[in-house]
DNA sequence: CTGGTGCGTTGCAATATCTGCAACGTCCAT
DNA sequence: ATGGACGTTGCAGATATTGCAACGCACCAG
């Protein structure tokens, strides 16, 4: 809608690949060099790009910042951290946080698995919403419009054999997993890594969030992971509790939460 | 320097406060609304705000997912991270790194005290700058006229009783602290928190980065965490060899680097 | 039911703002 | 020296951005 600052907000991606200096990035953005300096320079003045010694230019700090301070006031996470750290402590397998947000899934917390192995995903990154547990149960939760037009856009990569393959047998999976309240990935994904998930529902019963357990086939066979299940939808559920309201909220380790800012 | 960009870049940090509507925007920018609009409707576009249900804003997926991708890039963060991984499970306190930038230093990276007694800090969160050791080290490596440049510009503020109180006395801590080779602050920040911090160099001798182990008095006395001091030290110059590839990279356990995407 | 208030949204005309150009400075390698 | 690559600046023209005013809509109170 505003060119320049729809030209500026295109810089950031093209620097995420990697540093790049003035002539890549007027290049890449398809302006004249002094249009992209000036473009720069604003984008420096607010720290989200820095120069960095060799004079080509880095994202900045202000935006790791910036994101973080997003990710805090993301309520979701804040209760639910400490529950995902007792699953953890539990069963020793990466336990992951995810939200939906328009036509995406991501990653808003993570515990890592205590075994060596481990799957590799990112806080905030995009889960590969065709095939992911978590995605699977929040997709599930939409108004069916909105569900049907979301599905019908995606692209249905095969990660693997056992990857949903299209829209229509997607549709059939997600009314399963929202007949039955949990999900599962089994080698969707990844060949040899398997996740079971359950949803985390605010006052009024809407999805706000979901999360899963993975492991690999090595560590615990996908039988072994379903065993889990029940002690996974109970830890959604007392998210779900206290995030609504309904449960008083229960300090296991109250020095867990320290106080923002001042001592 | 470019207005349009500027106007839009200020509503992020405004969001990161908490969601807004677009009168709250507009009035914050001293905009008209429709102008504030626009520019919502733009950062929108490209995934940095997101509209909650309430029609307020919020910042937006892309964010976090761009700021992940930063860090990633950082590169002296990769190769540290197992570094600091071990240093935690040697002595079990918290471990941070950090990196200056452009007059602030700020946490890249963080493992968490394995006692329930933590202490509060944040990734990206700029540092106090004044007092913490991972600053000081950073700034006495600064060539003397920048560094004189950046002090001189600084806030003292009084945290504790032994916060650094002014320009000349953080000068003359940093000569100190160029000198030996290593950095504390004993109560400067917090009364009853203590760190000692140890510089990484890359190739050319400069401080790239620095890490520093924090631990509450309860915990530890500052006498006893000096004496990890060596540890922290050792640690620091191992993480300096690889990043400035004197080194060979040795894994103590390879299966810790999980390929990027695919399996 | 109705009038009012608050909010987001749109078309428009005026102009302030941004753009691309061309020229300059600097650094580096040939 | 000399050429090239790169970042930087002033300028005039053009275009994209702005604020206004009017509209639609939802919500609330009388």
């Amino acid at each position: 809608m505003s060119q320049t600052v729809d030209r500026a907000l295109s810089i950031l991606p093209l620097l995420a690949e990697g540093p790049a200096d003035l002539g890549r990035v007027a290049d890449r953005l398809g302006v004249h060099k002094s249009t992209a300096l000036r473009l720069l320079r604003t984008l420096h003045e607010h720290g989200f790009v820095y120069r960095q010694s060799d004079q080509r230019y880095r994202l900045g700090a202000r935006l790791i910042a910036l994101a973080q301070e997003a990710m805090e006031n993301l309520d979701v996470r804040e209760i639910a951290h400490p529950h995902l750290v007792r699953l953890n402590e539990q069963c020793g397998h990466t336990v992951h946080l995810a939200v939906y947000e328009e036509d995406e899934v991501l990653y808003i917390d993570k515990v890592e698995s205590r075994y060596p192995v481990r799957m590799y995903s990112r806080i905030g990154k995009p889960v590969a919403i065709t095939v992911a547990a978590v995605a699977k149960l929040l997709l599930a939760d939409l108004p069916e419009n909105e569900r049907r037009a979301v599905v019908e856009k995606l692209d249905y990569p095969l990660y693997t054999a056992r990857s949903t393959p299209h829209a229509e047998a997607f549709l059939k999976e997600l009314a399963k997993v929202r007949e039955q309240g949990w999900a599962t990935d089994l080698g969707g994904h990844e060949e040899s890594i398997n996740c079971v998930a359950a949803p985390i529902r605010g006052a009024d019963g809407r999805v706000v969030a979901a999360m899963s357990v993975s492991a690999p086939n090595v560590v615990v066979t996908a039988d072994e992971l379903l065993t889990l299940l029940p002690l996974v939808r109970r830890t959604a559920d007392a998210i779900s509790g206290e995030y609504s309201g309904r449960t008083p909220v229960h300090h296991a380790d109250p020095l867990h939460h320290p106080e923002k800012e001042t001592p």
